[in-house]
RNA sequence: CGGGGAGUGGCGCAGUCUGGUAGCGCACCCGGCUGGGGGCCGGGCGGUCGCAGGUUCAAAUCCUGUCUCCCCGACCA
């Protein structure tokens, strides 16, 4: 009998004072979760329920598409890393045995699920495969964040699959797209999937899973049949009253204005008529001047896309020796390669007139100065998406979703023999889920100033009972008799049976959150019953449940709760 | 990595400027009352003031160094 006298849940009256994220203050609070140093927690028995509801419903889900169950290191040996090129990663614990050898400690299981699989696959008879598991991934985090949010350690389920060619894995990929839609949906959590960057891991596809709330990360653009992670949104951008192009350009004297605002000020035209110029340095490209609208900004991973290579600002002495003072300049008569977003209209811009203190006037793209076009600018709100207007909205990332490729295979040698009898490699997908992220996300989304309100799937018990009486009393043995008669029929019951006063029980079961609450007091015993009430919305059932055949009763009313 | 803030009993804080026997609320322990929303009365336990060094008759307080944590930004498969 789970009896909260016995129980190890140390609630707090008051959040812990450096706090900020909802789900930070009230999974402290509740019990659930403490911490141990920056970015590394410790799941209390309550909070470790919760991850291993979450773990259980992952599991049947992957199970159901076929995944095959298994468990791989964390401590590993660099060598691995190194032939995928990913040693260098800032994020990767690295450190060293006692004979000296390089280790690290994994932030994903790429390398080794795949030297596995070079071993094991011979024949395209071998695949498709899909391997997963639950293991604790380490990242040497810049800045852990936010409580369970962002940690340094945490526990994945992390999924791959293997297959003969792009077909394959577009097969593997969907069903994990099914899968990971009836996960979130079971969980009880609001939550969508993004387009998304195929970032550092490299790849051919990516979705993101996002659970929008206020302690969120990501930046999601949405719009009715579109929601993408701002990293990569596209949206047509708002338009911009524009003069026409002078019949040639005009030098006008701007003395001292190097800001958007300032130019935009002294010559009385909107910022949207101005084009911002950003110089950078492409790898393999050398020198390029990236182009926006001046109430644009540029949009770093969206350039990196455009630019098919790595870039940095250039610095600014590249930039006085190829192009023009910095603060003025512009494309006119510069010589370097100019790439233009695709918002800037047909029209007479201001630009820098590379040299100080002078801005051009009616400049028209094309005419005046070649380009090329790319859209690398981040999207604001007001931007549509098929005449619609985007939001833009916080949202925690609960899984993601990458087509990989051969990006592993190639490298670390996972080939097998095709029936043509070439030798290929095999095409991956990989497929993340954070259970940390899940109990957060849903402690963002359903708390309210009382505590936290699970989801019933998430819950760490299912019923808490309230008895109200002293130890001996006619309430405890009858809240007593209740729990066994719940668990008879398989609902998780969390009794609170301690010699407290009835308010900091209710304050108490409030803050954890149970989803349906029974109380067993004199009032109520007398009319043979106890009272329910719904967490969410601290609904009071009318009438309660009868204490006889109650089993019936709650498991009815259970499965009514959201 | 840049900027800002904080380390004083289990939690939340005051005290630091202006050096002089370390305090408050909650929690905890004991006794009693109370018993449907964090209740009341009385009595208690518990802190080398993050760490190291220095100044001083005397350091939580001043100086130097260092560690840790939080927030904003950068960063973030």
């Amino acid at each position: 009998m789970t009896r909260l006298s016995q129980l190890l849940l140390p609630t707090e009256r008051e959040p812990p004072a450096d706090a900020e994220a909802l789900s930070h203050k009230l999974m402290v609070r509740a019990g659930l979760v403490r911490q141990v140093g920056a970015g590394l927690w410790t799941w209390l028995p309550a909070g470790y329920r919760v991850h291993q509801k979450i773990v259980q419903i992952v599991r049947e889900e992957i199970d159901a598409i076929g995944g095959q169950e298994m468990l791989m290191p964390v401590l590993q040996p660099a060598e691995l890393w190194k032939r995928s090129g990913r040693y260098d990663i800032d994020e990767l614990f690295k450190l060293k045995d006692r004979k000296g050898a390089d280790m690290v400690l994994a932030l994903s299981h790429e390398e080794c699920v795949t030297t596995h699989m070079a071993q094991f696959v011979r024949s395209y008879r071998d695949l498709p495969r899909i391997l997963y598991h639950f293991q604790v991934k380490e990242r040497d985090e810049p800045r852990p964040r936010a409580g369970v949010l962002r940690t340094r350690e945490f526990i994945m389920k992390d999924s791959y699959s293997f297959d003969r060619d792009l077909e394959g894995l577009d097969a593997s990929y969907d069903l994990h797209v099914e899968a990971y839609a009836r996960i979130f949906d079971r969980t009880g959590l609001e939550w969508y999937s993004v387009e998304s960057d195929v970032g550092m891991m490299g790849g051919i596809g990516a979705h993101e899973y996002m659970a929008p709330c206020a302690a969120g990360e990501n930046e999601v653009a949405l719009a009715p049949g579109y929601a993408a992670n701002v990293e990569v949104a596209a949206a047509e951008a708002q338009p911009v009253a524009l003069p026409d192009p002078l019949a040639s350009p005009e030098t006008v004297h701007t003395p001292g204005a190097t800001t958007i605002d300032e130019v935009a000020r002294m010559l009385g035209v909107q910022p949207g008529a101005l084009l911002k110029a950003y110089p950078v340095v492409a790898d393999g490209r050398g020198l390029v001047l990236v182009l926006v609208r001046g109430d644009h900004r540029v949009n770093d991973i969206k350039l990196t896309n455009a630019l098919g290579a790595a870039f940095r600002p250039a610095h600014d002495d590249e930039v006085r020796d190829r192009i023009g003072p910095p603060g003025y300049i512009g494309p006119v008569g510069a010589n370097v390669h100019v790439l233009l977003d695709t918002a800037v209209t047909y029209g007479g811009y201001v630009v820098g007139a590379n040299e100080p203190d002078h801005h051009l006037r009616g400049v028209e793209p094309g005419r005046d100065f070649a380009f090329e076009r790319g859209d690398v600018r981040s999207v604001v709100v007001g931007d549509r998406v098929d005449g619609h207007e985007i939001t833009i909205e916080p949202a925690i990332e609960v899984g993601n979703i990458f087509k990989l490729g051969t990006r592993y295979s190639e490298p670390l040698g996972a080939m097998y023999l095709d029936v043509d009898g070439a030798q290929r490699p095999i095409w991956m997908g990989s497929y993340g889920i954070g259970p940390a992220r899940i109990a957060a996300a849903a402690v963002e989304q359903f708390a309210d100033e009382k505590g936290i309100s699970w989801p019933r799937a998430l819950a760490p018990w299912d019923v808490e009972i309230v008895a109200l009486g002293k130890a001996g009393s006619e309430e405890l043995a009858a809240a007593e008799g209740l729990y066994r008669e719940l668990r008879a029929i398989g609902l998780d019951v969390l009794l609170d049976d301690r010699d407290v006063g009835p308010g900091v029980k209710f304050a108490d079961a409030e803050l954890l959150g149970c989803p349906l609450r029974l109380t067993v007091g004199r009032r109520s015993l007398q009319d043979g019953r106890a009272e329910a009430q719904r967490r969410r919305g601290l609904d009071d059932v009318e009438g309660g449940v009868p204490l006889e055949g109650a089993a019936e009763a709650v498991a009815e009313l259970w499965r009514s709760l959201p």
